[in-house]
DNA sequence: GCAAGTCATGGTAACGCTACCATTATAAAA
DNA sequence: TTTTATAATGGTAGCGTTACCATGACTTGC
């Protein structure tokens, strides 16, 4: 009345092809077919083999969640990104998730939508799956937020951003020089009255007061700040400058914190026949890849968006594998590309 | 001379805190820390107060790599989009991760770039993280894709089309219907000379071959396809009215693979001083946010992006957590909005 | 011919968590 | 009171890998 001897399968067992299957159908141990996958130089021409034929015969396809338990290596890499419907963002998320992927690394993607509170969950969310890396848009700016990356041990990349303290490593511009500079380019062409056109967000006020301190060492006052709040749309950018106009009929140039808006500024300009750039100059900022075969051509001021994707995607690889990275602090600077609008 | 008796510290633990150290300090036992902390209601208040207690005083974040490998549940959501760049998708994949995040689940972002080979690798990539769903742009075209997706198990929604054979799930709409009534709007306007930009994407040939055919039936013929390739900008649309009008200077309405393409086909005409719609109509493809407000506004195909990342979303949630769809296949439809370009 | 080194393979024990079952205390039902 | 249900807690055994160490076969050097 014995039952027959069963394999006792366990009860929790997903079902899937597991490494230890393979193993048994190549005739090697477990860790022989471990080896044989993951660093195939490690073992004989045959049994190497007998593995692969495994592993084509029962479509194993390794389990890297425990792997990553095992080897504490993640093979992940998260990114935080305030939004990408802005576009300035997805050229960087897309560099950098394809750098990634060459290497053999996944991205994880988190939306802030600029609000702290679901930064704070996101970075639980994050630290929680152990990634071998973070990649920050923008500064750390909680105090909370920058102890709990440094306690999580996780190498962190900082963005977009410069300053002298970052928590690990940071590919970055001034937005201050940048409000300066334009400033200066602008008055360079002989503009006197300025007006800025400016969203809810910390980097686009440094680069509108670094502009008004600029303009104001020359004796130019009077900017009219124009505050788009949350949107970034093209729409938002008509209707500040209407608002500015109203304001200031005689405004001759305006610096908008994003490429939409100052399309947006643009054409509400033309639809008001305001000459571009004979009457009024536009400044954009980020220089997504159309607004340089609009008419008329937008003068923009270009960030390397690529550049600082593919340059945190090695950092944070360089960081996973256990090698140092030698200039953890970078300035990729930026560029007032000059074209028809200014 | 004996050493003194030390806890034998694995060699191999990261030294974080664990469920067990935060145990060990409210003084329960693991399994009651871990239920404290992911059903508190299945816990005496006391315990709770002390195992909370315990997690802030030591900062423990819970490995979800571990609890995911424990309980086959990774909370982590695959989605697949051939490119970030290409703005139409943006929106979807915002709402898919803000609906999941919202129900505690991440995003992993993988991108094919259009290539066969690398959504091959990508999906070897995916189902090794073992996620508890995949979001799909398009149809999984190719049978090895489609035997591996099934193989898995893993829950999957494909996407902005429509096949009367999906893998799982499936939210879309007709690329054809699209083409046809887009053609029958222009031929309704009284268009007669037809040209058609597109890119070397399986949906807008779709699009674009359904379009001829309703144009054909009617009588039109001579319908000129330009092809722009992989390049999915304003330049492209630009340079293809160009050569439109090379071959067909008489071409009175054009039908475009995507906004951007019409909004370059727009600005080359307005360049020329082509009258946008009397003597020519451009019908655009996603009706991204900015183009409602351009000047003239783009008449468009509008398909609801954010619809489709929610509706993703529910479904993907749905399934991970047991729960059945009703409805797995959805056509969410499109419609067409008139603005001032046709 | 033997010590010392290299190579290929395997055994064992984690990694940090949760499923499953067992146990005890407490309340409700009979 | 005894039985039965319910709530709160704990013990044990994995989840599917890889790190670490051990073993035996085979080289190499002198």
């Amino acid at each position: 009345m014995n039952e027959p001897e069963k394999i006792k399968k366990s009860r929790r067992s997903s079902g899937a092809i597991t490494l230890r299957d393979v193993a048994k159908l190549a005739g090697v141990a477990p860790i022989t077919a471990s080896r044989a996958v993951n660093t195939p130089d490690q073992v004989s021409p045959e049994v190497l083999k007998k593995v692969q034929d495994a592993v084509a015969r029962t479509g194993y396809v390794p389990n890297r969640v425990a792997g990553g338990l095992a080897s504490s290596r993640s093979r992940l890499i998260a990114a935080v990104v305030p939004s990408i419907v802005v576009s300035v963002f997805v050229e960087t998320i897309e560099t950098l998730n394809n750098t990634l992927f060459e290497a053999g690394y996944q991205l994880m993607l988190g939306q802030t939508g600029y609000s702290p509170e679901r930064e704070e969950a996101l970075l639980e969310a994050i630290i929680g799956r152990r990634p071998d890396g973070i990649f920050l848009t923008g500064i750390m700016q909680s105090s909370r937020g920058r102890t709990r990356l440094l306690a999580s041990g996780i190498p962190v990349v900082e963005t977009w951003d410069l300053t002298p303290t970052p928590i690990d490593m940071l590919i970055g511009f001034s937005h201050s020089d940048i409000g300066r500079e334009v400033a200066q380019f602008l008055m360079a062409k002989g503009r006197k009255r300025f007006a800025l056109v400016r969203a809810d967000d910390e980097r686009g006020i440094r680069r509108a007061t670094a502009f008004q301190n600029a303009v104001a060492q020359r004796g130019f006052t009077g900017v009219v700040v124009d505050n788009v709040g949350s949107s970034r749309t093209l729409k938002a950018g008509r209707e500040a400058l209407s608002r500015i106009l109203l304001q200031a009929p005689e405004t001759d140039a305006v610096f908008c914190s994003s490429d939409l808006i100052a399309m947006g500024v643009l054409t509400e300009a033309l639809a008001r026949g305001i000459a571009v750039p004979q009457h009024l100059s536009i400044v954009g900022f980020g220089d997504v890849p159309y607004v340089a075969d609009m008419v008329p051509a937008l003068t923009t001021v270009h960030i390397n968006g690529s550049d600082i994707g593919r340059k945190a995607a090695d950092y944070l690889i360089a960081r996973a594998e256990g090698r140092s990275v030698e200039h953890p602090i970078v300035d990729v600077g930026f560029s007032i590309i000059q074209r028809d609008s200014a």
